[in-house]
DNA sequence: CGTACTGTTGAGTACTGTCAACCGACGTGG
DNA sequence: CCACGTCGGTTGACAGTACTCAACAGTACG
């Protein structure tokens, strides 16, 4: 869900950049914590203090309205950089919680900046993460709007198996309504949608949790119903 | 549809930051380009040479898929910057498209990138703006995810007129496909929404492009049909 | 063994997309 | 000056998707 394909500069140049960011997660700037599975780390409308790094496990980042709705505006993985789009804000507009118990390394938010203004890798290596940020939401909306439910889900998992990439079986750590809230769909068409896709045998499953796509087909996407030409 | 509810610092101090950076935009270091009504400003896929902020009229920010869907992703006019969220990106990820006749002030990214290493309320002001850029997605998001096609127009015109700070006529420049691509509905839905708010006394119009907010009323949102709770 | 929780499936409904007809504004050309 | 074609917008009819409500299955846990 992160990273996908964004730079397409030298990757090592860039990674040189990425990784002088990410090493400010690592002490002695950087502080593991641990998470219990459903957990809030942090909730939405607290000040920004930090900056997480996920080292183990799963988290999700959500946003809920007044009318009581959640929304699911990402997954994170080992890894992954959150929180760096509310450093210019006072607090969070997004919650973020364990979706599995895990351990996440934080990074005190004055710390961050100070690093980013002394630091020229540093700073590019935000930029990057601030530019997936960005990049991944706009892949979100397109998706949201064009693709019917089955396809969704497909591209979700899709997703989800390049990021944890293991071409084999892949175990889903989210429930039936998380990825509905991800997805924009009720939990039961997440699971009608699972259902669609075991039978036209485009993913085998193994369970509740566990899916494998079945690759190589040329698989003819049915969006004759989609809007715009 | 920009800098909705940002950032909740002091305005004052937001501001000087933010003008530090908007002034690169202002010779000598921007240009100002001008643009026919439906031009194409910057296509998708070609290298990345500068950044803009519009002067005057109208510009669309688009994404095209594959197979051939457009889906827009932001309006912007008067004072937004458009561009910086491909900053750290060879190529344009989105088109820029011209909705009415409209002036740019065009800054090369080279000169962004200087100034962003060696002034820090360019860096900062920079930051906000890309902020606001992800904040204004996850919105997007949660508002396509969350609302039925008559309440997603009525915040789509609420978010235009406020962003034009009138209170009274509103004239839409983009036309009823545009909004369509923007909300994720149907150049017909959206007219008949339109035509839903018209007859529920929640807009008044004036011809097809010119509109009203009734306000004050309490207005009950009829989410019941949403999922999640 | 009962309870609670997640996931699956069915039935019915409501919303929205598609196709199509129609209207009015505008510009062109006879 | 008017006929005509085009384009954007509106509206209707119909179909298909996805949501709601509801029942049920499987699993974990006490």
């Amino acid at each position: 869900m992160q990273n996908r394909r964004l730079h397409r500069k030298p990757d090592d140049v860039v990674k040189a950049k990425q990784d002088r960011f990410l090493s400010l997660f690592a002490p002695p700037t950087g502080v593991a914590l641990k998470f219990p599975a459903a957990s809030t780390i942090v909730a939405q409308g607290e000040p920004v203090q930090s900056v997480f790094r996920v080292v183990s496990g799963y988290v999700r980042l959500c946003i809920y309205t007044e009318e009581g709705h959640r929304r699911i505006v990402s997954f994170h993985g080992a890894g992954s950089v959150v929180g760096m789009s509310q450093l210019s804000s006072p607090d969070w507009k997004v919650s973020v919680e364990a979706v599995t118990s895990c351990v996440l390394d934080a990074v005190p938010k004055s710390v961050i900046e100070d690093r980013m203004d002394s630091e020229r890798d540093v700073r590019e290596g935000a930029l990057i993460t601030l530019h997936s940020d960005v990049e991944m939401r706009e892949a979100h909306l397109v998706m949201m709007a064009i693709l019917p439910a089955t396809e969704r889900l497909h591209a979700f998992l899709e997703c989800f198996a390049k990021m944890r990439g293991s071409d084999g079986l892949v175990a889903l750590p989210m429930c039936r309504r998380d990825i509905g809230d991800y997805l924009g769909l009720s939990m039961e068409t997440v699971s009608r949608s699972f259902s669609a896709l075991r039978e036209s045998e485009r993913i085998e499953t193994c369970g509740a949790e566990k899916f494998r796509l079945t690759e190589g087909r040329p698989f003819e996407t049915n969006l004759d119903h989609c809007h715009a030409a």
